[in-house]
DNA sequence: CGTGATACTGTTATCAGTATCACGGTGCTATAAT
């Protein structure tokens, strides 16, 4: 088995990098060991080498799930500038000539790493082809995707374990910058993750500022923005910034604002045409722009070191979302602020766009022709069956699965576990589990509401969602600076942080976060609940559970 | 659920208020039409 200096030979002799973190070795110590690995790094800190390097040290191809062609472009292209192997990318942008060579250098060794979608490995043909050339090594990068983006909007994110099993379950290693308890979670069971080992850094930021601004009325939110927006680009050579909105309207209607009153600015979303997101995007990297007002699609692959602030025009639909945005400013160190401008108006919206069920119809008649086949069948034959488009019937299936109405074999096959069981039961289990998502997704956002309206550190609270505990106020937030976040007495210790609790009508949960009075606790099929420490007593609302 | 565009109302103003309705975010892929 290759030893660490191997593992340090390789990554200065390949990659020029002299020095690693004591977390990526850990990370690639136990890649090389054979073991699953969920690692949650910051941007910047070295996630790609977790992989890169053992990929090296592994005999076979390893195998790189990315969710966007342009990060896998990002990604060949430094694979390149160095002295490792070769990389190569399949997706659907390629011809069948270049996708043919592509192919190629994969089989006789000549590429070391291939870069896939999610959506490529629903193709039984090519996971039967990586199969036969024994892929050593299966990384899932921006794995914190395979929650946030699988239950609905890419669920083929959510079909990767039965790959992984097809491919003789080599060591899987997914990677994240961001990932709280439920999305660790998440992300290990559909990986399909065993006996994983978990690499996790602090998430604090602390040159970071943090603050909230809170509003009742729309129009004085919209103008208060673009007075700050336009504050904070008044000198020049001060930095850039990002704002974000919830809708590509306000992303438009912000950058027509701002356009005029002096920074260059630009609007980004997903409704705009390739060629200028990629102009935008390019400029902003090259120091050509103050201000890109964008939705959520704005983010992965920007790693650009002096952003000096980060303006939320709206709330986001979770902490994770939020943090993960936030952290795209101040990546060099030096301070930069980070600010929320809220109107508890405008978690209406999030609500709208997160809590959103496939139709029953599709998911009962999936199970119906599942039930009526009786035999292992592979996803794509239900296309004649199920009159829905792709994406929502496999949707459908992985609600079904969830809801253990359907096995998945190791060739993805999917059978349906119990005759007895009618299409209608079928479905009724389905729902039911998609709408325990939904309590989840609903929890989230009263996340959001509570670090909007704490009167604690912010900074605490934020690191609390992520189960780290911050000594005292950090003195780097609004709330510290109005003194409403005091240092506090430690809470009480009879329900420690990640203990499993039990409560009467919750059922089991794990402790998140603890202050003096109150408790947040992550139930299981509940949700986030933040829970009054006096309450917990009077009524004794919580027992301690044995883990499970 | 909240916002904003449009149509309708009530009463006689090229108007002011109200009802109704559509819309709202992330990207892959395969395929058809130039």
């Amino acid at each position: 088995m290759p030893s660490v200096e191997d593992i340090r030979r390789v990554a200065e002799e390949r990659f020029g990098w002299a020095l690693l973190r004591e977390e990526q070795v850990e990370a690639m110590e136990h890649v090389l060991a054979g073991q699953d690995v969920l690692a949650v790094l910051p941007t910047g800190a070295g996630k790609s080498a977790i992989y890169q390097v053992p990929a090296v040290l592994l005999a076979g191809p390893t195998l790189v799930v990315s969710p966007l062609i342009a990060l896998q472009h990002d990604q060949i292209d430094g694979i390149e500038d160095s002295r490792a192997p070769d990389a190569v990318a399949l997706n659907s942008t390629q011809n069948a000539a270049e996708r043919r060579e592509a192919w190629d250098t994969v089989r006789d060794g000549r590429a070391e790493y291939v870069f896939l979608s999610p959506e490529q490995l629903a193709n039984d043909d090519l996971v039967a082809e990586l199969a036969d050339l024994g892929v050593s090594l299966f990384v899932v990068d921006e794995a914190h995707c395979v929650s946030a983006w699988g239950h609905d909007f890419r669920p083929d994110y959510l079909r990767l374990a039965p790959v992984v099993e097809r491919l003789g379950h080599p060591p899987v290693v997914a990677l994240t910058a961001t990932a709280s308890l439920p999305v660790r979670r998440d992300i290990a069971g559909r990986l399909g993750l065993r006996d994983h080992r978990e690499v996790v850094t602090s998430f604090d930021r602390p040159n970071l500022h943090l603050g909230v601004e809170r509003f009742t009325d729309d129009a004085e939110k919209r103008a208060a923005v673009v007075a700050r927006v336009t504050a904070l680009t008044a000198e020049p050579g001060t930095g850039c910034g990002l704002v974000y909105t919830a809708s590509r309207r306000d992303a438009e209607r912000y950058a027509e604002k701002l356009t005029g009153a002096g920074p260059r600015v630009a609007s980004y979303h997903a409704g705009l045409a390739a060629g200028e997101r990629e102009r935008v995007h390019q400029e902003f990297l090259a120091g050509d722009l103050d201000v890109v007002v964008a939705t959520s699609a704005f983010g992965m692959g920007i790693d650009k070191p002096d952003v000096r602030f980060v303006v939320h025009a709206s709330v986001q639909d979770s902490i994770d979302s939020y943090y993960q945005q936030i952290g795209r400013a101040g990546r060099d160190g030096d301070p930069a602020a980070a600010t929320l401008f809220y109107r508890p108006e405008d978690l209406a919206l999030q609500n709208f766009l997160t809590t959103g069920k496939p139709p029953r119809d599709t998911v009962e008649a999936v199970a119906r022709a599942l039930r009526e086949l009786g035999e292992p069948t592979r996803p794509a034959e239900l296309a004649d069956r199920v009159d829905a488009a792709p994406a929502r019937r496999t949707r459908a299936i992985n609600l079904l699965e969830q809801a253990d109405v359907l096995t998945v074999d190791t060739e993805g096959r999917l059978t349906y576990a119990d005759p007895r069981r009618t299409p209608e039961q079928a479905a009724d289990a389905a729902m039911e589990s998609a709408e325990q998502h939904q309590r989840l997704a609903r929890s989230r956002l009263d996340m959001v509401r509570g670090y909007a309206e704490t009167t604690g550190c912010r900074r605490q609270y934020l690191l609390g969602y992520f189960g780290e505990e911050l000594d005292g106020p950090c003195g780097n937030c609004d709330t510290c600076a109005a003194g409403t976040a005091r240092p506090q007495p430690p809470g009480s210790d009879e329900f420690p942080r990640d203990s499993s609790v039990h409560h009467a009508e919750w059922g089991h949960g794990v402790v998140i976060s603890v202050e003096p009075d109150r408790l947040t606790v992550l139930f299981d099929e509940n949700g986030y609940r933040t829970l009054s420490v006096d309450a917990v007593h009077r009524n004794n609302l919580l027992t301690a559970a044995d883990e499970s």
